[in-house]
DNA sequence: ATTCGTCTACCACCTAGTAGGTAGACAAGC
DNA sequence: GCTTGTCTACCTACTAGGTGGTAGACGAAT
């Protein structure tokens, strides 16, 4: 689930490329060629990187969570209340979906489920209990400590705020007049404080 | 943007097949071949009916919208007050997505709009369009006559109640222990009432 | 007689993936 | 200084199968 890795700087251009393809237009939406004509290299060299297209994925699964990862630690670091974590921790899936024009990695990949390889699958949920524990944790102290309050569990709540960001997303996307994930934070957060 | 056409009983097993094999597996996850697999029917008897599979996806996208908007009244017509209202709202996400094995047809196309032709798009903005305007009304009324209580306009409430049941049933599918539409309904209702 | 629904058979193109080869970097052995 | 072998990165050319879509024939029903 979570060996990550590193990856020479050819494999990094084509781990990119496929980030961003699958965030623009999903697993199934982009092909090899793609990828091929995004980093300027034959489809046969992105092979030899990545033997198949699940191994790419997994590869651009793996990084996204461990850079999320990261952000939620320097996140906890840095600021010191449940608010202005969540609130940051908003910000990040709108830095992550600019100006709604992508969406969030496991977002996309959550809904084609069904038709992805397990290997990715099981990449995708480690995405999501990896926010939903670091979530949990926030809103669990915020709880105890007075600055969030809510006759609700930490859980639910956590589960709801991750729902909520995924969601703004995808329907921002098509909804331009819709809130993105910043705002709905914001609205999210004044229930709670 | 909506004409919708009656069908014929080949051409409703179709479509019917079609909503399904979208809500599992995406527009980009399907094929007439599984379509005609799962009608018995060869593909070119598909095609008879919807020339192109731009076609069929908007004949889905159009029939979910008629009938979503059915439902709509009905729950207006059947219940008095917005927390009833936007329950039962919640209530009809959480059958249309059948423990967590489907999701919405408009979530998928929502993810997968940047490949799909704007034809299938504008009628995915429909129905979201369609489903805030429906909310903004019933919560505007929560709001007027004191059964919901919120700071906030009733758009962007509306906007978040939609949000938060999306992304419900994207999250829930990666992650069982994740709340589904209706426990997130109530979840979202507690903070208004 | 014509329309309708279905069929077989096909097309051009795209898909992931493979086979086999080339060019260069970096050793070790002499 | 050379060779030799190995490795990495990349290439051209290909395969088998899936893709959306089309042409035209057949029979049944109106």
């Amino acid at each position: 689930m979570y060996p990550l890795k590193e990856l020479s700087p050819s494999a990094l251009r084509i781990v990119d490329a496929a980030q961003g393809l699958i965030q623009e237009m999903g697993y199934n939406g982009f092909s090899f060629e793609h990828i091929s004509r995004a980093v300027g290299m034959r489809k046969a060299s992105v092979h030899h990187h990545f033997a198949s297209k699940a191994d790419l994925g997994v590869a651009v699964v793996q990084r996204y969570s461990h850079q999320f990862e990261a952000s939620l630690q320097q996140i906890v670091v840095a600021l010191k209340t449940a608010p202005e974590r969540l609130r940051a921790y908003a910000d990040l899936f709108e830095k992550a979906s600019q100006n709604s024009k992508y969406i969030c990695v496991c977002g996309m990949l959550g809904a084609e489920v069904n038709s992805l390889d397990a290997a990715v699958n099981s990449e995708v949920q480690f995405f999501f209990q990896l926010n939903l524990a670091w979530l949990g944790d926030v809103i669990q102290e915020g709880l105890s400590s007075g600055t969030l309050r809510s006759a609700h569990e930490a859980s639910e709540l956590a589960s709801s705020f991750l729902s909520l960001l995924e969601g703004a997303m995808l329907v921002s996307r098509s909804v331009p007049t819709a809130l993105g994930p910043r705002r709905m934070g914001d609205l999210f957060l004044s229930g709670l404080t």
